[in-house]
DNA sequence: GTTGCTCATACAATCGTTTGCATATCGAAA
DNA sequence: TTTCGATATGCAAACGATTGTATGAGCAAC
């Protein structure tokens, strides 16, 4: 009973008298097998307790359904939500998922790429490290023709789709709400500008003040890694400016979190003094006092449409090239760090 | 260029004029194979980037070198936490991981323990949802001898390994620092007694109160989701209790910070009116006001001993008779939340 | 020169499917 | 009765590895 072996269509083949390809068709539901003998196959294979054995096919027909994922990591709030929506939609329509973390490591990127190659996955879904610079690790993939997805941290990569939101209009309006808020002085929180994110929201927030006459301060910009601890960092270096600052527009809820806490503990008063927008609409940004005013960014749909989308190219119902640019829609949340008076 | 056709142990071993079998036996390092002929074989191998095929090797080899992942939801900080843990030690051992995820409904998790069972998964790690009773869709794992190890969320199976950290001496240790700290009148917001996690932690609650003399009640035991919102929900029960209890213990921080700002809003003080003491270390339990104590709960560390432990019985490297339950270190983290004054 | 032994390599079956092509069946039209 | 399409089924060759068993080469001892 323990060690019972594996029924395959060899065995059912035998015990109705027909031949292996007959029973391989109607498994499959090919219409050129009789309504009769699919019937008679699949009430015996449910008998028997047959299912069908993966590699064989995967070897006959040199697909894998699976696909792999490679993130910088995969405990953040966004990120885990954003595999929540991929897992949701993949495992719906028979694909796995393989997921590597590349840790922000360029070279674990690099392995993971390779990992993956070696595992022959349909297609890929990446979101870059922050220093990912070449992307000559997915060439052997764009080389066989296995569609490559980028999701938030994007590359230009011909023939590739990306995934985003406008980052360029989240930033300009969050930086455009700060502003009509009063404030002057905006700091800008954000991480190396090698990724489209980061650049894009600088660009944002930049044409923001520009629109409305205010000069750009090269030294209003404090670039990190964007950790709560960086937040706290940040917060030292702007309590030092003169004069202080009124507002901070952060590219990141935990960074801004932990740049408000350090502030509030200098005794500095939040939106008084200075007020805040982060991004991302982690849940941290309903529990820091004050609420978090932020950008939302819709993590598990993302994941969903990097996924839909890829699944689609795999069935042939959609053309790689037909789509190149997909824009998610995210929106201002105001909450109370950067609202200078409530209504 | 673009469609070269896959390099294969027959395209090796021709081009050297040597048999498949050396060549499938030298890139497995097999002592047998002298020195020489090894080298020349895996310098050609890369040279003509020959990669193995793992559907080949699988059909032959009857292994997947794939671990299945069930849990109730992944975007968890402590999920993401143990996957990322999982992940980590997995991929250095050359293993996939497959992550399906419940979302709490038991027949999402039947039904992803049967497409895991047709993956043909070498092993299973499981964190069950609140409501499994029957473990009956395990079975088919248990016959084939399939390892199947239980963590966080576990259940009574034979020859299972169980991995958890000490629940019943953490809720123990939660309660009687709150009765140290003064407070009599102890609130405990849980989930379903139906698992081990919160059914330990109620017991030793109770033994807490029991160990001072402390009678225990039972309309002070909230049962929820403990979602943020059920944590708010419980506020208003509460609040609505005569007297007002001066302390709650929550399965659960992000619970608890739920309840915590649906307390404040309503004007109770924390801790002076309210001392409140969590579960998991969540980052909000440093962002919330007063910081929360709390209980560590390492979810990476708990990810990476599941992954370690099944990949060794995989490798047949210990016996899954040896060790039926592992016992990770957890302790009480004290804050803001809970301490009457602070030193 | 034969025997015996070790070390290295080759042969060939096997794993469970898929699929192009060939074949069988059967009723209807000629 | 023969012929012709359909329609349904079967044959057999892949797919790319692994591995038990057989074979061959080389060498030392007798």
């Amino acid at each position: 009973m323990s060690n019972e072996k594996e029924v395959t269509i060899y065995d059912l083949a035998r015990k109705l008298n027909i031949s292996v390809a007959t029973v391989s068709r109607a498994l499959k539901d090919d219409p050129v097998v009789s309504k009769k003998t699919k019937k008679k196959i699949s009430d015996l294979a449910v008998e028997m307790g047959y299912r069908s054995n993966h590699f064989a096919r995967n070897l006959r027909t040199q697909r894998t359904n699976t696909i792999g994922v490679i993130i910088p990591r995969i405990n953040s709030y966004f990120m885990s939500s954003v595999i929540a929506g991929m897992e949701n939609i993949a495992t719906s329509e028979g694909y796995n998922l393989i997921i590597s973390q590349s840790s922000e490591s360029v070279e674990k990127e690099v392995a993971n790429t390779i990992t993956l190659f070696n595992n022959r996955v349909d297609g890929l879904l990446v979101s870059l490290t922050y220093d990912t610079d070449s992307l000559a690790h997915f060439d052997p993939f764009i080389r066989k023709k296995v569609p490559l997805i980028f999701f938030d941290r994007t590359a230009d990569q011909k023939d590739c789709t990306c995934i985003l939101i406008n980052n360029w209009k989240a930033a300009y309006e969050a930086t455009t709400h700060l502003i009509s808020q009063g404030r002057r002085r905006i700091v800008h929180l954000t991480a190396t500008q090698k990724r489209n994110v980061y650049i894009d929201r600088l660009e944002g927030y930049k044409q923001a003040l520009a629109d409305q006459r205010i000069p750009f301060r090269e030294d209003y910009i404090i670039v990190g890694n964007l950790s709560q601890e960086a937040g706290a960092e940040a917060a030292s270096r702007i309590r030092e400016m003169q004069p202080l600052p009124d507002a901070v527009f952060v590219a990141n809820d935990n960074c801004a979190v932990g740049c408000m806490i350090a502030l509030k503990q200098m005794g500095i008063r939040i939106p008084e003094d200075i007020a805040f927008v982060g991004f991302n609409n982690d849940p941290v940004s309903t529990v820091v006092e004050p609420n978090l005013t932020t950008i939302n960014y819709p993590g598990y749909e993302m994941g969903q449409v990097a996924a839909r989308n890829l699944i689609d190219h795999l069935n042939g119902s959609s053309n790689i090239h037909s789509t190149n640019t997909i824009i998610l829609r995210s929106e201002l949340i105001l909450r109370e760090s950067s609202v200078s008076r409530q209504p």
